[in-house]
DNA sequence: AGCACGCCGACT
DNA sequence: GTCGGCGTGCTC
């Protein structure tokens, strides 16, 4: 029996499997190339990920066709996406389909561009079929004159030919082509790079300490091992993280390999692209930002595939590029909980990387100056490598850190009189000072005294937060906006007031006390426009005193290099909150807001503000450091087999009305009980309405698996969805998994 | 998802 | 009779 040819397909269908497809002999094809194939009544594209000879189908239908050549995604990228459809339980072609570009979702062809050559074989009767041809001879000859750069493209001609005055060079071309003078292929289209405006020279003479040298031989011993394990590269802000990038993947371009960089979501890859293209002027190095437009995004990815960028800079989905000769993943900052996607396919860039660069056994750096817990217990399994960058370069200072009791203080706008008295003196010394609060809008609450209304979100259990500027409340759930008036919508009382603060009212109150000083407030409401945040960067980096006020983003990657005071405000809701990996963020939160003060000559100074001051966390991380309160976090979880040492995946539901999605999970939550008394490593908690239960007009419910064993917990979620597919349902409700979920909102 | 099937009510 | 509403089920 002579052997079949079955592929194996993914086609953009919420199906969990791929399809087995009947593929003749005669048909070249390879995986990651997209087909054509009958589903159903009709056909599909799909995406090849196995090429096989068996199948547990018997009856197999006929591949239509191959739409390309060569393989549109990447071996180690698709096998990636295929091994993560399966981990975090998401269909196969919604997971490789959102991979690449919209425009060959559809099957439509990689685009092109046409390049062009001078016809050797016509060299003889040019001269007579040019000669009443002024215009054509004149572009057969800027032809010819690059005769020896073999084929030529378009825009060169064009920019060429632009200063001679011929303006429709396209026909002329046209016409060259025509009496077969000049020939033409097409290629694909060519991403062109960024040209870095200043390469500056001078950042490759930086000296490195000896802590930095120390840390790149061991990783050079390191990378010589058979099986190379990933480096949690510990390294306090400002050690010079950046720097030992740099060094380690000079040798990796040399080989002309790839370089992987992963970032959190917030704006800092403009700087760390600047830092790479000016180290590297002759590697081309791109970013993949959110802004980019679906052209580019196209240009781009197929520049990666064709090896034409050597370093990639992006965020999580990043992870997927296809990068042909991968050759080290580096991840930045990598505790930072943006790396997981919170909706539809909620996979983890960081573990993603760890498996991509596991798979084809090429280093990878995770970099952060707080490691996440669970890489900290990787560590201790002796599955990564840790190496620690624990001091600054230069004369740089660890910063001095007060907990300021505020109990039975009466604040002003939530800002102890020691904290005014604080900016006073430093900003009065030349200093810059900083104030942390991560919540934006001017108060979180707005009420009515008399009748004690207050204003609430109509679609979302919340309440909605005000904003002074634009005189509205908005909820930060769903967007919901509604005008302020002053008097009160139920009893028509004159006198609304509000309660507690955000960034906006604490930026009233400086500037008001501070009319020398500008107040600058960074948070979500002031770096819309696409500079905004840029501007307001360089009014800081020119170093005159400044009052900083900011939400989150402050805290991420920006260097102030005359910043000498941090106040953190309002940490008492994190200290108090019921999720236990709130803890965990409140540390790494102060952590790396302190690590902003304090450059140059002058010691930094970091207030933290809280009622809770003798809490264990705060006099735990302030006596004995991070990685020590890192560790009795760890201890706990491990009591309570919370991550990283008992594995959960939260099952969601979403329905109009309060109880339907509830009921779906109870129906589930019976019978996996029933089905649990013989697998007994599940634990179940839930069903439960979700914290935040009512929001965007839908009522949300959960149900949390949790267990030591990660093959029993998959496999009971594997039999949950195919559970959840065939109840029967009303139609409204909707449902989802969570694997390895970071946040139970 | 996307499409067809099938079972119901309300029309020429 | 039959047109079309949507609930159900399947896709190698």
């Amino acid at each position: 029996m002579k052997p079949k040819k079955i592929l194996r397909v993914a086609v953009p269908r919420p199906l969990y499997s791929l399809l087995d497809y009947q593929c003749s002999e005669t048909l070249t094809v390879q995986q990651g190339c997209r087909v054509n194939v009958p589903l159903g009544y009709g056909t599909s594209i799909g995406i090849v990920v196995e090429i096989t000879d068996k199948s547990e189908f018997k009856r197999l239908r006929k591949v239509l066709s191959v739409l390309d050549k060569k393989p549109l995604i990447e071996k180690s990228a698709l096998a990636l996406l295929y091994w993560a459809s399966r981990y975090y339980h998401h269909p196969v072609g919604a997971v490789i389909f959102n991979a690449i570009p919209i425009s060959l979702r559809k099957g439509k062809a990689l685009p092109m561009m046409t390049l062009w050559q001078i016809n050797t074989d016509t060299l003889d009767t040019a001269a007579s079929l040019l000669d009443r041809a002024h215009k054509q001879r004149q572009v057969w000859e800027f032809i010819k004159t690059n005769i020896a750069d073999d084929w030529i493209s378009e825009s060169q001609i064009k920019t060429a030919l632009e200063t001679q005055n011929i303006s429709s060079w396209r026909n002329v071309l046209r016409a060259l082509q025509k009496k077969e003078l000049i020939q033409a292929k097409q290629v694909e289209a060519r991403f062109i790079p960024s040209v870095c405006d200043n390469a500056l020279e001078d950042n490759k003479t930086i000296i490195l300490t000896d802590e930095q040298q120390t840390i790149l031989s061991t990783l050079d011993r390191f990378y010589q091992d058979k099986r190379i394990k990933p480096v949690l590269l510990h390294g306090i802000t400002g050690s010079g993280k950046t720097e030992i990038y740099l060094r380690t993947i000079k040798p990796i371009l040399k080989q002309k390999q790839q370089v992987l960089i992963l970032v959190p979501e917030i704006g800092l890859t403009p700087q760390l692209f600047q830092r790479f293209q000016h180290y590297f002027p002759h590697d081309t190095v791109a970013v993949t930002h959110s802004a980019l437009s679906k052209s580019e995004r196209t240009l781009i990815w197929q520049a990666v595939k064709n090896q034409h960028i050597d370093i990639l800079i992006g965020t999580r989905s990043a992870v997927f590029a296809p990068l042909p000769v991968l050759g080290i993943i580096i991840v930045d900052e990598e505790h930072d909980s943006s790396f997981k996607q919170q909706e539809g396919f909620r996979y983890h860039g960081r573990d993603l990387a760890v498996k991509r660069a596991f798979d084809l056994n090429i280093p990878i750096i995770l970099g952060s100056a707080t490691p996440a817990l669970e890489s900290l217990q990787n560590v201790e399994l002796k599955r990564y490598h840790y190496l620690r960058l624990n001091s600054r370069p230069g004369t740089r200072k660890r910063p001095e850190v007060v907990v300021y009791d505020i109990r039975g203080e009466s604040l002003e706008a939530g800002l102890s009189s020691l904290l005014l008295k604080k900016v006073k003196q430093h900003i009065k010394a030349g200093n810059q000072a900083m104030l942390f609060l991560n919540r934006r809008g001017f108060a979180p609450l707005l009420y009515c005294p008399s009748c004690g209304w207050h204003a609430s979100c109509p679609s979302c259990n919340t309440n909605m937060t005000y904003h002074a500027g634009q005189q509205k409340t908005i909820c930060h759930h769903c967007y919901y906006q509604q005008a302020v008036k002053s008097t009160c919508p139920e009893c028509h009382h004159e006198g609304i007031t509000t309660q507690g603060q955000g960034t906006e009212r604490i930026e009233h109150v400086l500037t008001s006390r501070f009319p020398e000083t500008p107040v600058i407030r960074i948070d979500r409401d002031t770096t819309n426009r696409k500079d905004a945040l840029n501007n307001k960067l360089k009014v800081v980096n020119q170093g005159k005193p400044v009052i900083l006020i900011g939400t989150q983003m402050l805290t991420k990657g920006h260097d102030f290099p005359n910043l000498t005071l941090v106040g953190i405000l309002d940490i008492d809701q994190a200290l108090s909150s019921m999720d236990y990996r709130a803890q965990e963020q409140l540390a790494q939160q102060i952590v790396q807001v302190s690590g902003r003060a304090g450059r140059g000559e002058h010691k930094g100074q970091v207030l933290l503000q809280t009622s809770q001051p003798k809490h264990p966390l705060l006099t735990h991380l302030l006596s004995k450091g991070y990685l020590n309160v890192c560790q009795q976090l760890l201890s706990e979880r491990e009591m309570w087999n919370y991550p990283p040492f008992g594995f959960q995946v939260l099952i969601r539901t979403s329905s109009i009305d309060q109880i339907e999605g509830l009921n779906l999970l109870y129906q589930l939550n019976n019978e996996l009980t029933v089905e649990c008394q013989q697998i007994p490593d599940i634990s179940l908690f839930g069903p439960v309405a979700s914290p935040l239960e009512k929001r965007a007009n839908r009522y949300r419910a959960q149900l949390l698996i949790s267990s030591k064993n990660r093959r029993v917990l998959h496999q009971t979620l594997s039999n949950s969805i195919t559970k959840l597919q065939h109840y029967k349902k009303p139609s409204d409700i909707r449902w989802s998994v969570d694997v390895d979920p970071l946040s139970m909102l």
